[in-house]
DNA sequence: AGAGTGATGACAGTGACTGACATGGGTGCT
DNA sequence: AGCACCCATGTCAGTCACTGTCATCACTCT
């Protein structure tokens, strides 16, 4: 961390992390599968997640994931200040905004998996694991430019909330009807 | 495609590519910036999104969202035998796995800045954006595996349906059955 | 002590990617 | 035609991420 924040992660090369922590390349790489590993160390969530959702009692599939994800809230709000730095690191490095994003896929994978376990069919496991992570991201993406500094818990809440309020109201129950659909043929 | 079919993704070096194209390894990072690049090339998607989502009357977030997905299905269906080649080699890989989730990535922000432009406030433009994606991508990947040969446009109004049953009714679960994919209307 | 095990070092090699410069083939202008 | 210009391509050398292989060394168990 010190030598990406010094040099940025593209100027910083795998031989210099080996001599900063006195082993050699190739320990470096017994250690982490990539250079861009070191900052996706312990994926403490996944197994958070797994738990939560496991544990939940019988709930909605979303009443689940909100729950999940307020578990999963103080593994980052413990660790604040390295989590905004690290989130720094990242932003400004396209590789690595690659390797968080199959991060998050990973998430939604287990998220996917625990609800399935639940019993939910797959179909409605998948979107509802989709719609978590994404309204995660946007949750973890507030809570970290947010000023007022509030709890990740709470953006949380509040991201899942404007998820039904932006889902919900259909004020005219037409779904179907309208010029959405347009230009579609060739049903099958 | 035909070496990556081939050999698969891993074991083509650039060099055979660009052997095969007659043209110098050197020519072909003028036209790639990367090995993975050459399968995410034209992205006509985007294109189709910001156009798809400005044009849209006045309509609530979902329902243009709904409009942008089915203005771009035909993208799709219209190479679908190239579109599942293609689907299976980044199956197969890892990397490629997280370059599309980097496009994807890309299509959110696309949606994102549309929304924006509609007069939409930053935070129901994200969540939407992230949401619309999110449903994108599991009925892409309902159509992709799908025995039946289905519409990609159906199963994306099957998936943002099911999307509304899955946020919208908390407790007293919704008229019909549970809230799967079931009893959905017809095809176009 | 001796054998087995696991972590590390040493080293060589492959392949992705980049910067710098040279070259040839159009295109437009006179 | 002749010339200047530009753009695409070739050539070459170099860096660096990552890997396979073998040697070494500490540590443990019997």
């Amino acid at each position: 961390m010190e030598l990406y924040n010094d040099k940025g992660f593209e100027a910083t090369t795998v031989a210099e992390i080996a001599a900063r922590a006195e082993v050699t390349e190739r320990t470096f790489y017994r250690h982490f599968v990539d250079k861009r590993e070191v900052l996706f160390q312990p994926n403490a969530l996944v197994d958070v997640l797994a738990h939560a959702t496991a544990a939940a009692d019988s709930l909605a599939p979303l009443e689940v994931i909100t729950h999940a994800l307020t578990e999963a809230a103080p593994v980052f709000e413990e660790r604040a200040e390295l989590v905004r730095q690290r989130q720094a690191v990242i932003a400004a490095n396209p590789e690595l905004q690659e390797r968080e994003l199959a991060k998050q896929a990973s998430l939604v994978s287990t998220l996917d998996h625990a609800l399935r376990g639940r019993g939910l069919d797959s179909a409605t496991a998948a979107l509802a694991a989709e719609i978590g992570i994404a309204a995660f991201k946007v949750a973890f993406d507030r809570w970290i430019n947010d000023a007022d500094q509030h709890t990740l818990a709470r953006h949380i809440r509040e991201t899942l909330d404007a998820t039904r309020h932006l889902t919900a109201p259909a004020e005219h129950s037409a779904t179907t009807d309208d010029a959405s659909f347009q230009g579609q043929e060739n049903a099958p």
